[in-house]
DNA sequence: ATTCTAAACCGAACAAAAAGCGAACGCAAG
DNA sequence: CTTGCGTTCGCTTTTTGTTCGGTTTAGAAT
């Protein structure tokens, strides 16, 4: 809940690594020979305010190197959620292997937990059509979400689009002197490209079940 | 809500960006030499500003590195989000073929789309351990939603208890005088037994891809 | 052009929180 | 007994938020 100091946070760092690192808690003297305070009273008083803020446990009185880390509800402030589980991402059409973008209906939309996108104003939804993923376990009907973004790391899966025209959905390799786009599916070749577009990488599967 | 001045976004920014990277507040002379600012009085007007306007919440008068977010609504996008259509699932843990469901963590939950499950309250959320599904497109690693049902239809995938003790992902046949379990995965054989607790039945597969 | 107002800024001063010190004390284990 | 450890007590220093009275700038209103 409370916010830490500056100082408060240091130590907790301090104390998580030596628990990381030893496997045992580090004693007071310790933690303040590191931070060069001569005073195990000083380590003491930061103690107490950590386990005050909850964000530690120690054992009973006087016991020797009982810190424990308290796990943390949650520290998920970085992104801004907590109300905001869902975004709805618009559905952008069908997507197969060689084919263009195909848009099926407009204004469709698909719920997705807020945790699967990054940036949900450049994520979208697409539907697959077809057998080219099916080793990266991503078949036909399963949808994928989109995150718009050019410059994907090798190994990600990613929307390209070839000449301008033909969208497809392969794993992207930049080799040295060429670009491999993989299918994950051993009777297709792949296909090198000097150059492409890409629109966007693969950041979710999702398949239903529907139960008829 | 109420917008802000040029500068009062930039201390924000700032302020976010130090939460960031710090995991503490910074304080108010912090702020100021940042901006080059050289009154502490001047900050403190941009902190009060901010506080009117609801964008960050500040501890007791005088706490020292206490400036806290306030978690904003986002800016409908493209995609609305409705809280109302989400349900948190509970992360029951993990499920291997042949092993039992093994609890991760207590409470963990996951945010899934209500449109993901008929019925919520019968619903959770495993993780996947194994390759045993691997040829329906359910690799190590993906999310399965199950919804509990003793009852399901053939070909369903379904979380099979064997023996009172394993758990199992297969699919399901009934045939005429005994019951198939099926993995989806070539050097796997079927399991067949007279009878079986089927847990439930797979209502949808997630897969999430870390970016980084 | 003038007045008015809100935003942004300054410097000084103050009180309280945070951080620090050193010296003791009690306790348990080797 | 010694050693390592947590704890307590009074005290000082540093950091930090806050307040107060002012100035400056820029844009809108009169």
């Amino acid at each position: 809940m409370s916010n830490l100091t500056k100082k408060q946070n240091e130590v907790l760092a301090f104390i998580k690594k030596h628990l990381d690192d030893c496997g045992y808690a580090p004693s007071y003297r310790e933690i303040g020979e590191h931070f060069r305070l001569s005073s195990s009273a000083t380590v003491h008083g930061h103690i107490q305010s950590l386990v005050d803020k909850g964000m530690i446990r120690i054992g009973e009185e006087g016991e020797a190197r009982s810190i424990e880390l308290v796990p943390q509800a949650e520290p998920i402030h970085r992104g801004f959620r907590l109300s905001a589980d869902v975004v709805n991402l618009p559905m952008m059409g069908l997507i197969a292997a060689g084919q263009p973008i195909e848009a099926i209906n407009d204004n469709e939309t698909m719920a997705v937990p807020a945790s699967f996108v990054l940036d949900g104003a450049n994520s979208y939804v697409l539907k697959i059509k077809g057998q080219s993923m099916i080793e990266d376990g991503i078949l036909d009907g399963d949808f994928v979400v989109i995150e718009r973004n050019p410059s994907p790391r090798n190994g990600e899966v990613v929307v390209a689009l070839l000449d301008n025209a033909f969208a497809t959905l392969k794993r992207f390799y930049r080799e040295p002197s060429r670009i491999r786009l993989q299918p994950a599916n051993k009777t297709m070749d792949p296909i090198y490209v000097q150059d492409c577009i890409i629109q966007g990488v693969v950041r979710a599967v999702i398949r239903k079940f529907q139960p008829v």
